[in-house]
RNA sequence: GGGCGAAUAGCUCAGCCGGGAGAGCAUCUGACUUACAUUCAGAAGGUCACAGGUUCGAGCCCUGUUUCGCCCA
């Protein structure tokens, strides 16, 4: 193994073998209840940034903890078809003539005009269009896969779906059909918001709000009847004026609350623009204008005729195109609509009764606020990327028809065969929320469905719970009939170091691959993994990310130093650890195994409950700071020794602490486990004690094609016969000792490499303090020569440090080293901190109702808190007393 | 206007069982100790936003206030 971990030289490698290997699909059993999680579809025109870097590591974490654990696990990834975003690439690219565009229409044989002039969609023509949309997919559009490939993602990719797929494509015009059959879709004339950049209405939910400085005018109408007579009007856009209603002074087809009015009175709506945002022939001379220049000129022209009476400056909400930015113009069209309010009811109830379960907690507030004020779902789009609404009318008798089928040749209500489909495409969310049930084969009854549906898991970023969590929820509901998933996990956005919101036009776009080139890709999935709390915004820095790097470099250095010991022992084997006597465990040793199954208890119970952050944080701590800082060192004293058994029983316990926390971790790190495992595999001695490789011999033999894979070893469950709260105990004295004799040589300067001698009186504690004598002399470089560990000390050494660990005693003769009033100083304080407990934990107990209500292992604790304190003040009292003398 | 949340060490954040405040980074001291300088040992650093309340006991539960953020209209 080499010195540092080289993420570069072994994730593409793995991720090769393990597709190859087969273990991401699923390995569907009947009599076992599947765990599904269905992957949010990224836009075919993404590339991937730290939202997919998060979705991917959490659910992946998710994936592979259930499959280690023998769920049949299945992760379905795919694409989205994204409207409105294919339509900007391609037309940018049309009117650019951009040469990935050419090429692509030279290739399919369209005929390219000569020069480069530039191009529209209309130029091309429907058919043309959408067949390069297709061939702007095949080419362009399967970068992301790899980009998943690159994070480590164990999806089925055999099983991978893209929105506009057949199968999925026959799932949208049956779930149109059946919601349009039910009287749940409709069609008609309503206000709605237009996007005259993407020349499509977009729904209530794509409009951003932003608040911006405006003007609001005041215009003066001379009333009809003639005269002076004058009604005043205040308005933000005044070139709406242009479409008012001669009776009312309303523009009804230009504003929500005119539109209201236009609505109760029956009013007259006149459109005075053109999708494109220019005016209309309604807009009489100002027909062709842009809307913004015509209010310029209309307003000069208002002014000029005295009708302007007061311009103010005025702040007022803005609605903003989500995907373009350009302010977009409410206004009256005829439009397809989803009567969401039947099919919120349900989807609220499947939240209350606890058929779903939102995480965090809180966004469960968010949904039923928002389910419970729901409006009515605006899915027509006037595009041509997508799904083509279902509908057809008929020149003969003016009806509808609606079918499942791809065309229709015929109107369903008279046989007329002139019948002309709906022009329009459905909203891409339309098809989004169908995505649980139409990858599963949806309306088909197939086996995927029937097993894998309700899916588990439905995890996103919180951004998008109503765009798409709510609509999933409603149409698994209404259309297979049940809820998609159980649990929804909403996480938090990814924000740069500064914690601004990353974006393109920001500049601060953190782009994962170099992420991952620069630290890899196990380092950045534990810093997004335990960087944040569900629901919680995280904020991404270079220093998480090293420190992410250089723990995995730990963990890598600690299985080079298990492997070495175990190469470099001639004599000895490791053994499995039931297979160690008893007696050969020491304290070291008891302690670390109880420690580790209490962090499997532990993980387990986090993971269960969806806290991966603390999971991972847990299983840091333990690697670094209990066994590599204190189990490994302590280690060290018996490999090094002439005892074989005592090695071969450390190597087992190092073995066996080791492989099983590179199990616990693999969900969060899962090359740098795998590669680790692998080398545990092909090593001679180590692999005897692994768990066999699934459906591989008894013993592995080594052999590369009966190699099995950490990926489906069993994760580790506890075993309570491990826990040991006096090894615990034991051991942590120990370790306190260590710590304090540390802290001692520090203060008081002593070379570091300098052996010194100790006393330790012990009490009760001399028994299993003597038998850790060597490890206490190693950690705390005392010389074990000079290291006497006794009950009582019949004289105590007068020129001597003197330390009170708990209710021990440990001295430290420092000739010449000591300064008597300094060592009384330091008595001093810790007399007093030791004196304030005290008094505290007298108060405590002295407290008639904390000593009866409190719970009774609380007053214990206290007891016994109190005890050691007093002997630890007892103590240091007569130290001082000594150095007095 | 309606809704949701946050406030803990210099910075970023854990602390989801109500029972002596934690981590990483930064700072300071020291060390190339035979797995790791992507390291090791040690130090310093906090009125848990504020005010009340519940409780034997509150960072945690309740009420109010302040500041900041987000979503919806």
């Amino acid at each position: 193994m080499p010195k540092a971990y080289d993420p570069k030289k072994v994730e593409s490698r793995l991720y090769e073998f393990w597709e190859k290997g087969g273990f991401f699909k699923p390995r569907i059993d009947p009599n076992k209840r599947p765990f599904v999680i269905s992957m949010p579809p990224p836009n075919v025109t993404g590339e991937l940034h730290l939202g997919h870097a998060i979705v991917d590591t959490i659910e992946d974490i998710m994936i592979r903890w259930h499959r280690m654990k023998g769920d049949p696990t299945l992760w379905l990834p795919g694409s989205d078809h994204a409207s409105i975003a294919v339509h900007y690439v391609i037309d940018k690219g049309l009117t650019s003539r951009s040469t990935e565009m050419d090429g692509l229409l030279k290739d399919m044989g369209f005929p390219l005009p000569a020069g480069r002039k530039p191009l529209t969609r209309q130029d091309l023509g429907r058919e043309w269009f959408l067949k390069l949309g297709w061939a702007w997919r095949e080419r362009y559009g399967g970068i992301i896969k790899k980009q998943h490939e690159r994070l480590g993602a164990s999806c089925d990719w055999s099983r991978e779906r893209f929105t506009m797929d057949p199968g999925l494509s026959r799932a949208v015009r049956e779930s149109f059909v059946r919601l349009y059959n039910k009287g749940l879709i409709y069609r008609g004339q309503y206000l709605a918001n237009r996007c005259p950049r993407c020349g499509t209405v977009v729904s209530d939910l794509e409009v951003v709000h932003e608040e911006e400085r405006g003007k609001l005018y005041y215009v003066r109408y001379p009333l009809t009847g003639g005269g002076d007579e004058y009604v005043t009007v205040a308005t933000t856009r005044p070139e709406t004026i242009l479409g008012d209603t001669a009776v009312a002074k309303v523009t009804p087809a230009h504003d929500p609350t005119d539109y209201e009015i236009g609505q109760r009175h029956k009013l007259q709506f006149i459109n005075v623009m053109n999708l494109d945002g220019t005016m209309n022939q309604y807009a009489g001379i100002y027909a062709g204008m842009d809307r913004f220049a015509c209010r310029k000129a209309l307003v000069a022209h208002l002014e000029g005729q005295g009708l302007l009476t007061r311009v103010e400056d005025y702040i007022h909400a803005i609605g903003h195109c989500q995907r373009c930015g350009t302010i977009l113009e409410p206004s009256v069209s005829e439009q397809w609509f989803v009567k969401t309010k039947p099919l919120a009811l349900p989807a609220i109830a499947a939240v209350r009764d606890g058929r779903i379960r939102i995480i965090p907690e809180r966004a469960t507030k968010i949904y039923y606020n928002w389910m419970e004020n729901i409006r009515d779902w605006c899915i027509s789009r006037q595009l041509w990327w997508g799904h083509r609404i279902p509908v057809w009318y008929c020149d003969a008798c003016g009806k509808e028809s609606v079918t499942v089928e791809e065309t229709l040749p015929a109107c369903l209500q008279c046989g007329s065969e002139r019948v002309r489909q709906d022009p329009d495409i459905l909203d891409t969310w339309f098809s989004s929320a169908l995505w649980p049930f139409s990858t599963l084969g949806w309306p088909e009854e197939t086996d995927d469905l029937k097993y894998f549906y309700p899916t588990s898991v439905l995890e996103t970023g919180y951004d998008i719970l109503f765009f798409w969590v709510a609509r999933m929820i409603m149409m698994g509901l209404e259309c297979p009939g049940d809820i998609p998933f159980d649990t929804v996990y909403l996480h938090g956005m990814i924000r740069d170091e500064r914690g601004d919101k990353i974006s393109k036009t920001k500049g601060n776009v953190v782009n994962p691959l170099d992420v991952m080139d620069e630290f890899g890709t196990d380092a950045l999935r534990f810093t997004l993994a335990t960087g944040s709390t569900p629901g919680n915004d995280m904020k991404l820095s270079r220093q998480k990310l090293e420190n992410s790097r250089n723990f995995a470099n730990k963990l890598w250095n600690a299985a080079r130093f298990v492997l070495q010991a175990v190469e470099n022992e001639e004599e000895v084997k490791p053994l499995p650890l039931q297979e160690i006597p008893d007696e050969r465990l020491l304290l070291p040793d008891r302690w670390i195994l109880s420690r580790h199954h209490r962090l499997c208890a532990e993980v387990d119970r986090l993971m269960a409950d969806y806290q991966f952050g603390e999971a991972g944080r847990q299983i840091y701590e333990f690697l670094w700071g209990e066994f590599c800082d204190w189990y490994i060192e302590a280690s060290k004293i018996r490999l090094y020794g002439h005892d074989p058994e005592a090695r071969a029983a450390t190597m087992s316990i190092l073995l066996y602490v080791l492989e099983r926390t590179l199990r616990l971790l693999h969900p969060f790190m899962p090359f740098v486990t795998e590669e680790i495992w692998q080398h545990l595999l092909f090593s001679k001695g180590a692999a005897m004690v692994l768990p066999n490789p699934p459906g591989k011999p008894a013993l592995f033999t080594g052999k590369e094609e009966e190699r099995g894979s950490i990926m489906v070893a069993p994760y580790p469950q506890a075993e309570g016969r491990y826990y040991n709260d006096a090894a615990e105990r034991e051991m942590g004295l120990v370790l306190e000792i260590v710590r304090a004799i540390r802290n001692a040589r520090a203060e008081f300067e002593v070379e570091p490499n300098r052996r010194i001698a100790a006393l330790i009186a012990a009490g009760s504690n001399a028994g299993h303090l003597g038998d850790q004598a060597a490890v206490i002399a190693a950690l705390a470089r005392v010389d074990p020569e000079r290291l006497t560990i006794v009950p009582h000390l019949v004289e105590k050494p007068s020129q001597a440090l003197g330390l009170v660990v708990g209710t021990v005693e440990v001295f430290l003769p420092l000739p010449g080293m000591i300064d008597l009033a300094v060592e009384q100083d330091r008595l001093d304080r810790e007399m007093a901190t030791a004196e304030s407990e005290i008094a505290r934990a007298v108060a405590l107990l002295g407290n008639a109702s904390f000593v009866s209500r409190a719970l009774e292992g609380v007053v214990e604790k206290e007891k016994e808190k109190l005890a050691t304190l007093q002997e630890r003040l007892d103590k240091l009292v007569r130290r001082k007393e000594a150095l007095r003398a």
